[in-house]
DNA sequence: GGCAGCAGGTGGTCTAGACCTCGCCCGCAG
DNA sequence: CTGCGGGCGAGGTCTAGACCACCTGCTGCC
């Protein structure tokens, strides 16, 4: 047999918390899945887990297609339904230089270089979409990473998006607070790269030569449709470099089962 | 009434050619929009297209829902289905510098610097997983905009899907040609982006100053899980500059009708 | 021993209903 | 004129079946 044992699935179906049923199921599965099924294992059958909680195949099947969707399973006709290998991300991730740090295996660090409440200049206002003069927060750090600098990053946020934040200490991790503090958790956003030329103040800070090319970058975050962050970042460019995954427009990504889905 | 009329709708479904029913209905509904919806307009309602066409509402779902997964169209519970502005795309796109200059309206144009055959590096090798000494044809161009240099661009290409393509005359898009005559379609790959100064060579090519900043780009494009293409590029940074769009990991992206779909 | 074919299990597709909530609109009452 | 409440039509969820194509493993014949 293919599919491993539905009996074995823990959880129940609640059919009167007004929860949809196949939410109720696509979350159990996925409780199952992270417990009990490593990649590749498969799972039970549509109709053993139809019989297991008493439902129809096409309500299991709504749960299941979900999951599909998700790829964190896949099915294969004639053979089951197959917890997926993570799958390599093709998808640039926002995240905070202290995540980013993290993740590259090296010890984030800052120096607060300014931490002040500001105008919009018209070119601030252009770039987040205000009014020229509305009250910004001006975040401009050195961040370290091993103790050494990596960048000067510079952060704009809307002051009524973050009211008090000027009277605390400045905050180790922006996006931690924004998110923690503020409820601004940051969906999505933009990055434009360019290279360019250490300016002297610049180059004094990051501790390179004068005219050293720097990767700059600036974003725009944006939590729901409006955006709350707006930074630009000069990174050493003997330290930093990015890494950005393509995806050709039009064409699917190949299948890649393979093997590995045999008992 | 907020949905359109089912039976202004052309094309039939047929029962017996082996295609399923849903995906039939899900291209007719396809066609309807490009032809006959402009973004914003409401498609008629499940029950009428499944009395229109004959079928059962679930079905109709079922094409439906492969259209709401592709973000073509959108569901809003109580007013109907409707086709969605285009939208901004969260994935950066595997394109070649003919089609990305083309975007951004530019004229391209190259000069080719060297079209040859050459033995693998070690260090091309690693890169291009392959073994050293492997036959790598090396095709070498600067790469103008309207006129300028943007760009001095260095492909490597494993000689044997490329057979008798040193034959001829160099190519002017590469990707078309490995598209058109040897069936390489670029699938997915990964750009190294990082920021450096101008070497003599490069500076006389791009007809900049010697350390200029330059937005240096290795990509690697693969088709299914092989390697087809590593490529070395040097862009101008007065001239270049890169957009990326950014996700945040597990957040799902808030609904954005709002509004614009009243009749 | 080997191979062909069949049986049983899997996902894929489809039906014809049911009842729910949500949003809009219109008509009635104040 | 205004407000509110219900009617109606939209999508959301769910059922209990049906038949299909596909894959595997077993069985029995050669």
């Amino acid at each position: 047999m293919a599919a491993s044992d539905a009996s074995r699935m823990a959880g129940e179906i609640d059919r009167h918390n007004g929860i949809p049923i196949y939410v109720q199921l696509r979350e159990l599965i996925r409780t199952h899945i992270t417990e009990a099924c490593p990649p590749g294992s498969a799972l039970p059958s549509e109709r053993d887990l139809a019989e297991r909680f008493g439902l129809a195949r096409m309500t299991v099947r709504q749960a299941i297609d979900a999951l599909v969707g998700e790829e964190v399973i896949e099915r294969v006709v004639g053979l089951g339904t197959f917890v997926r290998k993570p799958k390599l991300d093709l998808q640039v991730k926002l995240t905070s230089y202290s995540e980013e740090m993290q993740r590259r295996g090296m010890v984030p660090a800052a120096k607060v270089l300014s931490f002040e409440q500001i105008g919009a200049s018209a070119f601030l206002a252009r770039e987040l979409q205000l009014e020229e003069g509305t009250p910004l927060v001006r975040f401009r750090r050195l961040l370290l990473a091993d103790n050494e600098p990596m960048s000067v990053d510079e952060n704009f946020i809307p002051a009524h998006r973050v009211p008090g934040l000027l009277d605390g200490e400045p905050p180790t991790s922006l996006y931690n607070v924004l998110s923690e503090r503020y409820g601004l958790v940051m969906e999505w956003g933009e990055d434009m790269i360019e290279a360019t030329a250490a300016s002297p103040s610049t180059a004094r800070l990051l501790n390179v030569e004068v005219g050293s090319p720097l990767l700059k970058i600036q974003r725009h975050a944006f939590v729901a449709r409006s955006m709350v962050d707006y930074s630009v970042s000069y990174y050493r460019a003997d330290r930093y470099k990015l890494w950005v995954p393509l995806q050709r427009p039009g064409v699917r990504p190949t299948r890649n089962y393979a093997s590995g889905y045999r008992s």
